[in-house]
DNA sequence: GTAATACTAAACCACATGGTTCAGTTTTTC
DNA sequence: GAAAAACTGAACCATGTGGTTTAGTATTAC
């Protein structure tokens, strides 16, 4: 199960850091688009954007349909709701740590006060 | 400035994208660790886990520093504030395009409803 | 039916990544 | 001062990445 989440997280941080990926999905946000639509957006070859396409869609942050001849690319469904709880869960790690060394401070600035300030260390 | 950011998306959103970086980051939400710590703790040789720091170093999500023959490592000044609020715009932005769509699809309702059920497309 | 459009698949390229080993250097310990 | 510990740097390796070109297929337009 942690695995599965590991993938996961592997594969959609791995997506969201090339500045083409964020840039697709940026605008997908706004509105769908062919692969050709992408590809002339973003200055490169309709293989290139389609490998670029073929990431997000791994990572699961982007799906196509095929109609006819063209692939239309939207958003999601998954949004980025595993990445925001990864970020957030270090977020309160942090936090608890820097409250936890507050505290030590705190104690030490009173023991200080009480023996008279040494001067150092 | 873009791309001042861009390249700083790009690399924190890569080192996130490794599970031991990720690992590593949660044991440092703990408590700071030298390199040798952290190698032992992923099954690593030193210098294969001194990569890894290094990564996370450039992406200014760890800092190091050296004290007589030990490295010890931190939690960097950062906090993720660029990914998330990369993270959050790409969320307004789609959650904007679900609801302007949510519109066009009451529209179509309040439509059908006047025109009585047309069976289907 | 021919031509243009939209994509796909495969091969290739230079370079980055995630590891390793091996041979140092610097600090600490005894 | 010798040995051990902690790291550093360079070289190596297999695999992945971000692109390209080239040649093909399927769909649409005329």
């Amino acid at each position: 199960m942690v695995q599965f989440f590991d993938a996961r997280l592997d594969a959609s941080f791995a997506a969201l850091s090339d500045v083409t990926r964020r840039g697709v999905m940026e605008r997908l946000g706004r509105a769908d688009a062919s692969i050709t639509d992408l590809a002339e957006a973003f200055h490169m070859t309709l293989t290139g954007m389609r490998k670029h396409v073929g990431v997000l869609e791994q990572a699961e942050l982007v799906t196509t349909r095929k109609v006819g001849r063209v692939r239309t690319c939207t958003l999601g469904p998954r949004r980025l709701e595993d990445e925001t709880a990864w970020i957030e869960r270090q977020r309160r790690l942090w936090d608890a740590r820097f409250d936890a060394l507050e505290q030590v401070v705190a104690e030490r600035r009173r023991k200080e006060q009480h023996d008279g300030h040494p001067k150092r260390g």
